[in-house]
RNA sequence: GCGGAAUUGGUGAAGUGGUUAACACGCCGGAUUGUGGCUCCGGUAUGCGUGGGUUCGAUUCCCACAUUCCGCC
């Protein structure tokens, strides 16, 4: 079957919503935060680490499992949840962003896209048919049509055309899409034009998609031009479909999107910043490799219920960052999966008390305020 | 005891009679948004073993001393 969401409340003095995903795999919450695991893993993490830290869907990425191991390989494994033994919720990126960060202007082609195979060379086309192809044999709960994510800065001509382009690749995966227990979102562009985005939503629900998401941001834009873009956005979208903002996944700019009406957040930075030895907490972001946290034998937030905080001091984790042992990376990015999501959680609880103004300025005034280590 | 070679930052080291002493690692900061985990960007020797001398000017040339290494007695 398809996903079901619900939509269980609105913020009084806001556009935020409680909701809820019933999926093949199970429910969960939204607002929620969606851990990115491209290579069918969430980097360094087990399964029963994600569980541990209230993952409640996770993504993976197209482009790179078409690439290795390949989505036949995935297919005979019996999906993607048998193949990475995930039995929780999985929504997986058309490629799109592969269009943004891979390929140059030339290589994109009213067919599709053309990429390097960047593991032997080899010439490749990535179309919206493929790539709806491929999310069907993967076997994902949530698919995406197959987008051009536009960076930024970029000129009004150029949005008209790739937007145009990008409903038109929408009709045309939704065309070959035959997996009946998939679901499958159109994805908003338009960058910071509403007449744009007003445009794109409209033609994406004329073909009615099981849900919306809202690309073309976190690519470099200002944190005003990205809450517009958002605004906008959600501004036509549905009331009854989910809607999952793409790549976000800032703290602040959770909050602030989830003000405006987003849903569903994914985003590398948690595990990236992991990797690079830098951990979330309320009170801001922290840098374990600072020369301060030598010998600081305290979890890296006390009130943090984690796994990496209730057994390991930041002095230890600093200790195996500088090591470059993989476990430091393990429990930070433990850690900031399970800050965001509980960021999450915590926004859920503010709707549902019709606080969340109050909960946006005080989390600002913790976050951004005076250090205290 | 004699002879030879060497001595540059936390480390390995390049280098020149004359503006800010190369580079690398380390260290200290910063970055990272639908993920190429080995990435990127800054900062980091007011000084070239010590003391004299030559010179307009010495880390560079000369002398002495110290230390280290090698060879010989």
């Amino acid at each position: 079957m398809k996903i079901e969401y619900t939509l269980l409340k609105e913020e009084k003095n806001t556009r935020a919503r409680l909701g809820k995903i019933k999926t093949n795999y199970g429910i969960f919450e939204t607002p929620m935060f969606m851990p990115v695991g491209t290579q069918a893993t969430v980097k360094t993490l087990s399964p029963e680490e994600l569980k541990e830290c209230d993952a409640g869907i996770i993504l993976a990425n197209t482009y790179h499992l078409w690439l290795r191991p390949g989505e036949d390989v995935i297919d005979h494994a019996g999906g993607l949840h048998k193949f990475m033994n995930w039995d929780g919720p999985i929504l997986t990126d058309s490629g799109g962003f592969q269009v943004f960060s891979l390929a140059k202007p030339k290589d994109i082609t009213e067919e599709g896209v053309k990429f390097k195979n960047q593991y032997n060379g080899d010439s490749l086309i990535l179309t919206p048919e493929k790539s709806i192809e491929i999310q069907n044999k993967l076997d994902s709960d949530i698919a995406m049509s197959f987008d051009e994510c536009v960076g930024f800065p970029h000129t009004r001509k150029y949005v008209e055309e790739s937007v145009e382009r990008t409903l038109r690749w929408a009709k045309r995966g939704k065309d070959v899409f035959n997996n009946p227990r998939q679901s499958l979102f159109g994805i908003v562009q338009g960058a910071e034009f509403e007449d744009l985005r007003k445009h794109c939503v409209e033609e994406l629900v004329k073909m009615d998609f099981d849900g919306y998401s809202i690309g073309g941001t976190s690519v470099g834009e200002p944190k005003d031009v990205q809450y517009q873009m958002v605004e906008y956005a959600c501004k036509y979208l549905p009331k009854d479909k989910v809607r999952y903002l793409m790549g976000v996944g800032d703290p602040i700019d959770i909050v602030e999107n989830v003000i405006r009406g987003v849903d569903i957040f994914d985003c590398v930075s948690p595990t990236r910043l992991a990797r690079h030895g830098h951990a979330l907490t309320k009170y801001g972001k922290i840098n374990l490799k600072n020369a301060k946290y030598k010998e600081d034998f305290t979890p890296i937030s006390s009130e943090c219920n984690c796994y990496a905080c209730k057994h390991y001091t930041k002095s230890y984790i600093k200790h195996l960052i500088n090591a470059e042992e993989t476990f430091g990376a393990r429990l930070l990015s433990i850690h900031n999966i399970y800050y965001l999501i509980n960021l999450t959680k915590e926004l859920r609880e503010a709707i549902k008390n019709d606080n969340i103004l109050e909960y946006r300025e005080e989390f600002i005034k913790n976050y951004y305020g005076e250090k205290e280590n």
